[in-house]
DNA sequence: CTGAAAGCGCTAACAG
DNA sequence: CTGTTAGCGCTTTCAG
């Protein structure tokens, strides 16, 4: 990388400087393994030396694949706020495709679009992309119209990302068992604002999950429908105050934790001992907090590298060539323990 | 649109179902006004029912421009939360690109990168992708090994988003002078977490305008350093409970403004009666919340977005040919009013 | 206004 | 193991 000039400097520029042929280059850099070690080693010193970088569209052309992947999502209506984390996503794709090579372009479906327009604009940008891969992100797996497409012209490989509770074991239901295996029973549950239809089904979870056990605290301790901070204090202000009160609260919302915590402290109550606290969301916040605080991780960004990851390896396996790629990293444990959480209390 | 099958059609095929070259069907494509109208129409009436979509790939190669626009960010570390709101920027910046036709790739450069390393990197990301241009995000528009790479082997347009602080009104100092203007004194100051040294910025120029209208709250209504929600509400707590309190709060983050609008709340303060509310920090829930609250408008998104708008008409006026771009949007105002905000109240 | 020719940088086939 | 020969699909340049 001595010159870093980049543009402008060709496989065939390569070839001259290391005494070969272009093809010797091109193997050379897709790890074929049919090339001397010797040649190998005088194309890669020229390649530093020169600052030569493959261009992906001559690379794309030439059917050598485009080492492009397309992540496609549902763009939120205006003044919404989008149901996936972006960011992170964003962050977790890339650099999980740039550990390899590739490139990761995020194309959004109009949110009012019907099914048909979907898969018109999806059908163009394939056209025009030509990506290797496209992942699907929620809720977009489940439309019909989309996923053929992808068979049409040309089978395209397809990671699709369901929905969380499709996969992970239900976050309200988790959290609950396991504030239930440390002997709570007055569990209370906070929803947040976001997808209703989420909330529904994590809140169902946890409702399961305290019947199984005996608990009725589900019918007293459950905050339905909180969409902002000020409710949630007036909430879990209410719940605290009394002597009979919930020896343990799940929030959905990082923030609203945060507030919980806060009531606590404003009625003496000592975090953990007198209160269990588990967010099913987490965020840097959660650590800094005093004391941390416990919190469900949200595997969506790791699956979504880990998809990428998969459609990078199903294209370099059926192009033959080995290339030695990472095993993709350990998964993260689903409950994050912090120090918000222990037994509860002999007494009720 | 009719067939949508977008792979394997190519400009070749349209010439054909055209009847006419596959250069009249590229001046078509790319809007050269030396095409009759009749065979214009021919073409794209071909275009339409084959569902020919141009590659990317080959344009690029053969000189067209990659219709690529590379947005570098800085990468967070680990366990750190993005300086920026990428989601948003995804957003408003896919938007505008796809309107004309573009594609927008986002480059991370790792966190921990010498500059060096960095211009290495983009150097690199450069010379595969050749976009059209380049859009330096904050705070990457300061490193001039980055500029740098970019004008050496082929100058290559770039925009620099600079910090907010550096274009945009200081905030603190704008959201004070609203206040100030509606007759307010005791006007208070919230820290949020996140940028230490932006925060510091924004407060200096609360301090400043304070300073210039005679008012001394600035020296008792500063809540620096304030992490997390808690501590914003036994802050919010303290100042609201005696006689003498601020009649206005400012606060850097939404949720902040939220747990002011709570305490208040609960100590029998009406909002905006006897306390006016200022969020530094737009949300979709400061709009519910009741009151709403009025907040500074970031404008980020709005410039990123134009920044895509201008690479993108630079090159399209470099080309010659004329292609109808719809103007960029109208700016948003500095500060969203809302429901949060009225005069200071006679008394003191 | 339209067409023909040439080539972008690379990789898939084939030979050697 | 290495080199040669063809293009990929599009745009440029140059002729009509």
């Amino acid at each position: 990388m001595q010159e870093a000039a980049a543009r402008g400097i060709t496989i065939e520029d390569v070839a001259k400087a290391a005494a070969v042929s272009r093809q010797t280059v091109s193997r050379v850099i897709n790890y074929s393994p049919r090339v001397s070690a010797e040649a190998k080693a005088r194309v890669e010193q020229a390649i530093a030396r020169l600052g030569y970088v493959p261009s992906l569209a001559a690379r794309s052309m030439a059917g050598g694949g485009s080492r492009l992947l397309l992540a496609v999502f549902a763009a939120p209506a205006p003044g919404e706020s989008p149901a996936l984390p972006l960011d992170r996503l964003l962050l977790s794709g890339t650099s999980a495709c740039s550990a390899r090579g590739y490139r990761l372009l995020f194309e959004p479906i109009a949110p009012n679009a019907s099914p048909a327009q979907a898969a018109a604009q999806l059908a163009a940008t394939l056209g025009a992309v030509q990506p290797d891969g496209v992942i699907l992100l929620p809720p977009l797996g489940k439309v019909a119209d989309l996923r053929e497409v992808l068979e049409k012209p040309r089978r395209i490989a397809c990671e699709t990302l369901r929905d969380n509770d499709d996969t992970r074991k239900n976050p309200g239901e988790s959290a609950a068992q396991r504030l239930l295996a440390l002997g709570h029973r007055q569990v209370g549950y906070i929803t947040g604002p976001g997808d209703p239809e989420r909330s529904r089904h994590w809140l169902a979870g946890y409702r399961r999950a305290l019947a199984q056990n005996g608990s009725r605290a589900h019918r007293y301790f459950v905050a339905d429908d909180q969409p902002d901070i000020p409710a949630v204090l007036d909430c879990a202000h209410s719940w605290l105050m009394p002597t009979i009160r919930p020896t343990a609260i799940i929030t959905e919302r990082a923030d609203a934790a945060l507030a919980v915590l806060h009531v606590a402290g404003a009625l003496k109550l000592r975090i953990p001992r007198d209160l269990s606290l588990i967010s099913l969301e987490d965020d840097p916040a959660l650590t800094r907090s005093q004391p941390a605080i416990a919190a469900l991780h949200d595997p969506a960004a790791d699956r979504f590298a880990a998809a990428c990851e998969r459609l990078i390896a199903a294209r370099t396996a059926a192009g033959g060539d080995a290339i030695g790629a990472e095993a993709p990293s350990a998964p993260t444990p689903d409950l994050i323990e912090r120090a918000s959480l222990t037994r509860a209390p002999r007494t009720i």
